[in-house]
DNA sequence: TATGAATGAGAATTCATTCAT
DNA sequence: AATGAATGAATTCTCATTCAT
């Protein structure tokens, strides 16, 4: 009975990308299900031959477009060679991936707070993704020698992912527009080697 | 009815303890005002004598609440000699801030996506005084010859906060109880020295 | 889905009966247009080839089934000789009928007064039948000697009816199952002799 | 917190009359609680502070106000020395009562078995009294010798409350006004004596 | 005939805010 | 200052009915 079966997905996508308009540009509360159903251009009851209700929307948002979008950076990581290469790819797609569909990014950064109360699976299912990935990178980087040993996975995977969404987040709230994914480079490498001189030398070890 | 935590405040402290608690609990959108007003022990027209509206209530949270934490991380790094120690210092005491009052904790990582429409100039604040306590790290660190030149400033800032915020939320989601604080020196070290291995040295440069 | 009991009949009766168990599992009003169809095996629209509307499923309902179920009432009391053996057999097939169809029972005796503002005609053709068929019993049992002069029919009509309704109305809502056809020699008896000692003769005459 | 204890009751009644008027006048799924609110001269939202939700109004109006009527019964009842007396008070008040609140009548009557469903043990209570009443009658009358043995109780209470019920029934229908109460007689003399004649005697004994 | 996706009017309910006391 | 009853606009969601296929 889901509708992803539905004749060419239509209406379902439709409601769903106009949904995440709505929501990027009002939040998830302060939209309401005709405005919703207004830009997707069908009739209020139209959204409930498709979605549960309100948050549903949101759940499905996350539930698929989302979490699709954390698979994709599997892709492009496995792609590149080394533990650096992979690093910046990762961060490059992720940057690119919001950077393409602002909307997107807007709902995620701002509303999965609100829908983790409710979607708890799905959330932690993107966020163990992401783990996977940035422990994928850190093997690789290890058995090169490029990444250090003894290294908190968790942690890592935190200070990344937290590092990206806040540049991400930074951007959008910009005033005036600048290319996200320049970001890419610079910020792996702060990533990658800190922020501290080469000539101190690892504290620690 | 709840007085326990009534710290001896007026009515103005009562109601926004109340708030925090209850928009912590619930999520901004989904508490009431009745609810903040039967939480604060007042009635509900009594919440009106105080904050402008049920927003206002969240505006001035982040106004004097939120804000002032950001302000006292400033007192806890100049008391540190060293960059890194400046470092640690700040992560600490901004882990330890979060860790102490859970509540704060919750509304601040939700909910200041939602007040960012209306509280533009408090969140660009906030944002600025931590940027401002980061290039005084950096300035320190870069004098010691402990931080390298050329750091994109608002980059490092970026990174350094989402780091900090990312490890507070994946803490707050957690099944499991456990130390946020022990967090800060393995989080300083990653962020001083990045994910790789000294013997690579640093790849650009 | 449910096929069982769609006893062979065209798409007319097979609606007609899985509105009536609809109907009597939810009342009127909280069934659905759709729940019916579901029931009878069609498509929503297919109804709307068949009945105006809603509510006209209802009025054939109490139009064509119920009222043919009163017609049938006259044919059992003609068969019987006495007066009291034709009150005691209305009453049995009253009974029996609405025993064998519960769901009709229960619609008919709690949809009624709904019904009654749209269909007050066939509401009354009904009550009209029931009349006769009293009527003619009292007629005979005047004729026979066995039923006293003097009566206002229409208040026997009203006496006999609200009786059965009620035995009816209390069986469909017991705890327990029980027969009852079992009570209608008891209540035809209670109707015919009362409930006075036949020491006491009749107060009035 | 029930607001029995209102300052003087004032809404809480004017609300539960207002609503047994739109209900008689249009049965209780087809009222709104908006034209409850309008014949009551209050706000849509102040019902929601008397009543939980539009089916409370009904449920309380069989909890208090039908209730208290079936208790009073019991009163005029006990006035009455014979047990025919006490039949004839009993039927008396019933009619009585209906007739003096047609609203009341149309609301008992129709909408009883709508809200059997969900306020089943006041249904239960006010049958039960019902049932003590005619019990109480029954026994007075056997003791006096006026009443037979060996009656089945319960169908006895069947046959008097259904017989009153469809005599008031009929009249809320009928098309020309008439008193009700001029019933009384008749009827008791009917259920006491039954329709038969007193020189058959009674068929059982 | 039959379908069932789409519609959109309509209803119940909530809740921020006001204001008489 | 404080109260909390009252308001009524706003919102979600339902469902009878239609109509293109």
């Amino acid at each position: 009975m889901t509708r992803e079966s539905n004749t060419g997905g239509d209406k379902y996508h439709r409601i769903l990308n106009a949904a995440v308009r709505v929501f990027a540009r009002q939040g998830f509360f302060q939209s309401t299900v005709s405005q919703v159903a207004r830009e997707a251009g069908v009739a209020d009851g139209t959204i409930y031959l498709y979605f549960k209700n309100k948050e549903d929307i949101l759940v499905q948002f996350f539930s698929y477009r989302a979490r699709q979008v954390f698979d994709d950076f599997k892709i492009a990581v496995d792609r590149a060679e080394s533990a650096f290469g992979k690093l910046k790819c990762l961060i490059d797609r992720h940057l690119a991936t919001f950077q393409e569909d602002r909307h997107m990014a807007v709902v995620y950064l701002s509303e999965i707070h609100q829908i983790s109360r409710v979607a708890e699976p799905q959330i932690r299912a993107m966020s163990q993704r992401y783990a996977d990935i940035v422990a994928s990178i850190v093997e690789c980087g290890q058995q090169e020698g490029s990444i250090r040993e003894n290294l908190n996975l968790g942690l890592v995977k935190r200070m990344i992912i937290g590092a990206v969404d806040e540049v991400i987040s930074t951007w959008l709230h910009a005033e005036n527009e600048y290319d996200l994914t320049s970001l890419a480079d610079p910020l792996a490498d702060l990533l990658m080697h800190g922020i501290g001189s080469a000539a101190f030398g690892h504290a620690r070890r």
